[in-house]
DNA sequence: ATTAACGGAATGAATATTCATTCCCAATCT
DNA sequence: AGATTGGGAATGAATATTCATTCCGTTAAT
């Protein structure tokens, strides 16, 4: 049983790096077997076939990051405090897994991703539109559609943490502190 | 002759907004000659093969949008001028080629680029460094490196324009006018 | 009538998936 | 204990499918 999740899982990390690498379409079965040094129909003993494969990464992988931003999270804090909370919940969670973020901002639209991908994924969002509509109300958030400023936040996160997992950009305290200001004051109400 | 040129556009086009929906390797060539009303072989035709098809049409939009973007540049004005113009330049050019914009950003790091595809993307993020090396001189812009500045920019401007390629929001004055503040104020150094 | 453009079936390579077989280990028997 | 066996896990060669590219008969242009 042990050695069983543990293929399990190399196949599961395997399939995501390449994944975040290179896409769904650009990634193959072999290459995942290759990679998670297991033979090319153990793949299909654990998982039904490459498109379950997929949407089980990214549903676990939305509901990890979901997670990750609400724990602790604090509901008595002010907007401007639940902004850095999520924002360093998103970090957390980029590099506890680094791969797994980029995959799913990446897939979050693909063509292959079933309804339940899908659903998980709109939970999310929905958590998301909440909150700027509470910001809203508040006159802290700016009043642009919740979409647009979702957008912008998670738009702007993703490509810097491209560059920093391809190490075009070293991740250090500053400069993720700088970003999170960035991203605060792309959505904020300016107050002067 | 002249059908001869509104063939190839056809296949460019079709190619194009296919490339931008699935990705390079979710789109087929007969996906692409189905799309384009053309035989499989047509194509071949017109591009040696799928490869040179998709650099021809990465180089052609990368210049187009670097043209677009310095049609008119004023380089006299301010370092906020200057970002509205760009800014606007890539409107212009999101609202001209609605799939183009798309299939660069999401394309510019893609492995199937050829070396002179990336020298023509390189020269644009060349003149983008330049701008926010003044800007920063001048005390205009973050002391963030110049990359993570341009990654939230982008991010932000293709993933709005994303929802507006996909209807999800509705491209107005209004809305472009508040997105080009939201990302001047990601960038900008507050001066309050 | 000659030439060029075209379409789409044909081809071979690559890919996803299956399946007959091997391997491993724990339970059972002697 | 040591041998035997049953069954699930793993494998990778075989198969079925899809894809990029080529080829050649047909059509259109001059």
């Amino acid at each position: 049983m042990e050695a069983t999740i543990s293929k399990r899982d190399k196949i599961a990390e395997a399939a995501l790096i390449l994944f975040a690498e290179r896409g769904y379409d650009g990634t193959t079965v072999p290459m995942i077997a290759d990679n998670a040094e297991v033979g090319a129909g153990t793949i299909y003993r654990y998982f039904e076939n490459k498109e379950a494969l997929v949407n089980e990464l990214f549903q676990d992988g939305v509901k990890r990051l979901h997670q990750s931003m609400m724990q602790d999270y604090p509901f008595e804090g002010s907007i401007r405090e639940q902004f850095t909370h999520l924002f360093y919940g998103m970090v957390r969670f980029a590099q506890k897994h680094l791969h797994e973020q980029y995959f799913i901002e990446t897939h979050s639209n693909a063509y292959c991703l079933d309804e339940t991908s899908r659903n998980t994924f709109q939970q999310l969002l929905d958590f998301f539109h909440a909150y700027i509509d509470r910001g809203k109300q508040q006159g802290m958030i700016r009043p642009l559609p919740a979409d647009a400023l979702i957008a912008i936040v998670f738009g702007a996160f993703t490509r810097v943490f491209t560059l920093i997992r391809s190490g075009k950009l070293e991740e250090t305290t500053e400069l993720l502190s700088q970003l999170e200001e960035c991203c605060w004051d792309a959505v904020r109400v300016l107050s002067n």
